[in-house]
DNA sequence: CTTGACTCTGGACCTGGGTCCAAGGTTTAT
DNA sequence: ATAAACCTTGGACCCAGGTCCAGAGTCAAG
């Protein structure tokens, strides 16, 4: 059995994360020694490692606890993988809208000479500010 | 002169949030009435704007504070230039890993039957996942 | 037997970007 | 004159996902 500081090390995670994971309903609460200190199993090292893998895959943490919830109810593999597909959508429709941004802004810095006066700045041009004694506002 | 809820209106911004902007540095405490309200000029307008559209560009208030700071010293061009560029760089950073997690997960989805048992989803699998009756934890 | 490393708990605090509230003052319309 | 609509302030609260702390208990080594 391995204390609590031995499954943070064993999975690479702060141990006030695991006790964390645990409140937030992601981890069942362990065993307990005689003295109140938790006790995991091999298994607890490989779903707090589960728990990473997600989250680095974009999951949030709830989205994470309902993975856990379906893959325990063994044949409603439909739900995870539903799951899964709905969280790629979200990530596909972010990255569209990350590179829209993109384009715009390099636009932007590839026709800022660099240089010169902030009136000549198409970064600023672009946001429309009020260059003073311009006057370019309505 | 417009008063705060004008100056919101104008901007499609809420009244809070102006608040807090002034808070945050990102607008120039206003003049006042006599009875203590903030009185706005056209120009504000177009201040707030240009914080809107900055953030829509992906700039975090910090990045928009700079971004006015270097704005209003003019033939500081380059200033600006940079900081969008390093924007630019980092938006791209986060389209790459996105890009990266998207084919992770695409590649799962694919791979899972959406039907059977959990010990058979690629899904699951792949965050490894102990599935209780085969103890495949080392 | 003491020192140091480990663990326990509850609760406070953090980031960023707001959002809401209460209690009061002001202005405008009827 | 009075109600509705506006404004003021300080401070609390929200989200997610932690992170840190104090004060107390536990355990192994020297």
């Amino acid at each position: 059995m391995l204390r609590i500081g031995q499954l943070a090390d064993q999975a690479q995670v702060p141990i006030d994360t695991v006790r964390y994971y645990e409140r937030a309903g992601l981890l069942q609460p362990p065993d307990r020694s005689a003295a109140g200190y938790r006790l995991y199993d091999g298994a607890s090292v490989h779903r707090l490692r589960f728990v990473r893998r997600a989250k680095r895959l974009g999951f949030s943490l709830d989205d994470i606890a309902e993975l856990l919830r379906l893959s325990d109810r063994r044949g409603d593999i439909a739900g995870v993988r539903a799951t899964a597909q709905a969280k790629l959508s979200e990530i596909e429709a972010r990255i569209v809208e990350l590179s829209r941004i993109r384009d715009g802004l390099s636009r932007l810095v590839d026709a800022c000479p660099g240089h010169g006066d902030a009136a000549d700045c198409p970064i600023l041009s672009a946001l429309n500010y009020d260059v003073p004694e311009q006057d370019r506002y309505s």
